[in-house]
DNA sequence: ATGTCGGCGCCCCGCCGACAA
DNA sequence: TTGTCGGCGGGGCGCCGACAT
């Protein structure tokens, strides 16, 4: 099992990892316990922020003292899912770290190179159909012959009982039934109780999936519908906001545990970062205004595609409670979008680079140890010192790569002009573009996808062609997981 | 209106005062915005265990420099109701008092003299067949006389529509109809879409109140069902405990507001006391071991009824965290009570004495001005100077009275024989006690029940008489609203 | 391949008075 | 006075294939 010490003792029953990992996302990952991992406080405060739809108040108190990001031990996790409503959450417990330990830094190494098994699931979004009084549920072809126990087709019509457990180990059972002209596999009796028993509507997804003892396990993921409001009515959103930062600072002045609760579908990004991931951000990617990049989504149906994006700014998203946070610190427009629909502040570390190290953003000059845009300099020496006085073993040797070279943003193009290309593609001269283009003839042109720079831009491949471009994309071998595709023309 | 500055707007809608206080029960009164109050972060934090069903932790720390109680200006109060549950919440926002004001304190002891308006309404507790599918709604036939509007009885058989809000402005149908035989009222079409939309079970409990325009409304009341267990899956139990005691700390450090949700249904007792209530309870009841004492409670229906008690101990509820707290400082015994059915812990303000200054518990020696034995000495001048910086309009005239004589717990008799006699009626020798009664002969029995007394001994009022003991109630002339019964023999 | 609908059988919701507590 | 039940009528839940996309 890839995360075997994850501790998964719900309130009363054992929640299931597979089955709370289907629910909870492709792009989620828990840092393993024992690891060193990073915690942002004002992350933690947006996932509150989140819940309670509404921001922070002016009554919350500044808390000087609490850095913006602590270096802590993953003591614990627990897997948990919501009585009410099946939301997925887990129960971190962090220690600020406070000595060295070699382990755990091992420890967050794995959980850059984990892999999430392929469990054989199914996910579908609920239609009206589905959801109506009127009938059952209706079981695409390929989910129901990979996923479920094979029908006896000598019977007519060919059906059998199916029996799933959610998350909460509750048993549900349905009638499955192949019939209709033409064929189709639908799940009839039993399926109105789980519609109704779970709340679920037109726009829900459940999903199926089957665990190794081949099981068949059930869970639901809810449409992203309108503030769930959970006013609380316990605790004002003020209040909830002073505890966090309160138990972050209780907690590092005094090196004690903490304890915090991840609510992967409700936060807009992971606030408790594996050290490695945001180590390997940091040090190796050098990020400057107009940096082309890629990023994970989620697809509708439980899967993942990469968008692409450029950086648009790098400020603090709270410059007056979190100066000089490098917590989406980013802010970025995407090649497609409508209006909103992606965020427009990410981390450098929710991001991939566009590697281009000759074409674009290497830092204005040459330092030995360059200091990332993303972190100002007052922070940075802080950064270092506690680096320094926490972890010993990292020493001079760290960060020092890509970038040998400086150049501007784009050859001939001015920063306004660049932007100006970047919103208005319409508007862009291709005879400008060309020759741009043409200057970087025989330079380096990694990992960036040729029709994504197109599309970027307004232009065909062929366009490219006729303008006899050449891009060479040997010096530095592409690895496969990180390049959608190189186009040699 | 008793408390015409009270914002009523909930979230989105105007939440009916008459409905909310009906639905929050008879003993549940909020301090009138711009009132002194007495705030109890310890209180608070307890309304959130409750909640959650969790003690509070070890890990949350502890804020030396937060008082027990703080006296707060109450800015503001808002009405609520979860839209989930129809729980009733109110939001207050306080702000520590730093300046004198005279208003806030007059304010603050109107809320002693202020009586509800009897609104007509009745309640009642949901049966089996109230909450089957099989059937309608069976009421009391009084209660549909006096607050259903009055059916035409030349119909056969004679009905009605009933149109009734709900907290949150929800509109309800039923058919009132009045029939079967023999004839009762009944509500049907309607009644069960209604038990379907609140949840409602067996034992939950339905009320109607009419309001000043005549119109209908419409609360629940659940039953005190097992933990509704809010895991919240947002905010750690840690972070809550936190929030509350970091927000308050903060609060009084800086003189700035803060704000409270308060869960009448949730919450073990009041955690803001009107600053007047408070002040009447320390510095006029005289406590100490053994004392006999009355306290409100809510009976089933939305009536009121006295039990009474005695003190079995004084000391702190946490002497860890809270030290030298008023909060529930006393240990109670009640008269009539299953195991574990009443609190075993209340504060002084919760509870009213049965006076009987020269019977029962003087202070052991004369003071000026007595310190109550409630408030430990070095807490107590603590107060006294905050009192005097805060409030210098209370100078040294208060809390002198209800002292001038001493006299031991009950004359003749040990603490513990009198303990003794208190856990066992039955061991009381009558001649032992009618000898101990005789002593008081002349004595002044003020505001004492003495048929309370009597089945506090296992005694008939007839006993007493046989003994021939005298009781004066001359002296002082008893205050109507403040005693049950007086018995001159 | 699968979303929606008309048809229709039957379950159970819900209205009734009987009866008893 | 009112809680529970047997009786029973009808609305809607839910199973079916037709049909369209």
């Amino acid at each position: 099992m890839w995360m075997t010490r994850v501790a998964v003792t719900g309130d009363r029953n054992t929640i299931n990892p597979e089955l709370w990992h289907a629910c909870a996302g492709p792009l989620v990952t828990l840092p393993p316990v024992g690891s060193l991992v990073v915690y942002f406080p004002q992350g933690h405060s947006e996932q509150v922020a989140a819940s309670m739809q509404k921001d922070i108040d002016a009554h919350v108190p500044n808390y000087p003292n609490l850095p913006s990001k602590l270096i802590c031990l993953l003591h614990n996790v627990t897997l948990h899912a919501d009585l009410e409503t099946d939301e997925v959450y887990a129960q971190m417990t962090l220690q600020p770290a406070n000595s060295y330990d070699k382990e755990a830094l091992q420890a967050s190494e794995l959980a850059l190179k984990q892999t999430r098994p392929q469990t054989e699931f199914f996910c579908k979004t609920l239609t009206a159909s589905d959801t109506s009084t009127h009938g059952g549920f209706s079981v695409p072809r390929r989910a129901a012959e990979k996923n479920f126990p094979p029908l006896d087709f000598s019977m007519q019509p060919p059906s059998q009982e199916l029996q799933a457990r959610d998350l909460h180990d509750n048993l549900w059972t349905f009638r499955h039934i192949y019939r209709g002209q033409p064929k189709r596999h639908l799940l009839t009796t039993g399926w109105s109780l789980f519609v109704g028993g779970k709340r679920l509507f037109a726009g829900d997804s459940v999903l199926f999936i089957r665990d190794k003892k081949q099981q068949l396990l059930l869970g639901i993921r809810r449409a992203n519908r309108q503030p769930t409001n959970i006013s609380s009515s316990v605790l004002s959103s003020d209040s909830m906001h002073i505890g966090i930062l309160a138990a972050a600072a209780h907690a590092a002045a005094n090196h004690s545990p903490f304890t915090v609760f991840y609510n992967p579908r409700a936060s807009p990004s992971e606030f408790v970062v594996p050290f490695a991931k945001y180590q390997k951000a940091v040090y190796s990617n050098q990020i400057s205004l107009g940096m082309r990049f890629r990023m994970m989504f989620e697809t509708e149906e439980l899967g993942t595609r990469r968008y692409m994006g450029t950086i648009t700014g790098i400020s603090d998203l709270d410059p007056v409670r979190w100066k000089n946070s490098q917590w989406c610190n980013l802010q970025v427009g995407w090649d497609e979008s409508a209006a909103g629909e992606r965020r427009n502040r990410v981390s450098i570390w929710d991001i991939e680079p566009v590697v281009a190290p000759f074409f674009i953003c290497p830092p204005p000059f040459f330092r030995k140890r360059p200091i990332p845009p993303g972190v100002p300099d007052d922070e940075s020496s802080e950064m270092e010192i506690f680096f320094k006085r926490a972890m010993p073993w990292l020493g001079e040797e760290i960060c020092i790569k890509d970038s040998q070279t400086q150049s501007t943003i784009m050859p001939g193009l001015s920063l306004v002009q660049w932007m100006n290309l970047q919103q208005n593609p319409s508007l862009a001269n291709q005879t400008l573009l060309a020759e741009t283009l043409q200057s970087l003839n025989g330079a380096v042109m990694q990992n960036l996808g040729t029709t994504d720079l197109c599309r970027q831009y307004g232009l065909h491949p062929q366009t490219l062609q006729h303008n006899n471009i050449q891009f060479n994309t040997n010096r530095f071998p592409p690895q496969a997981q990180e390049v959608d595709e190189i186009v040699k023309v």
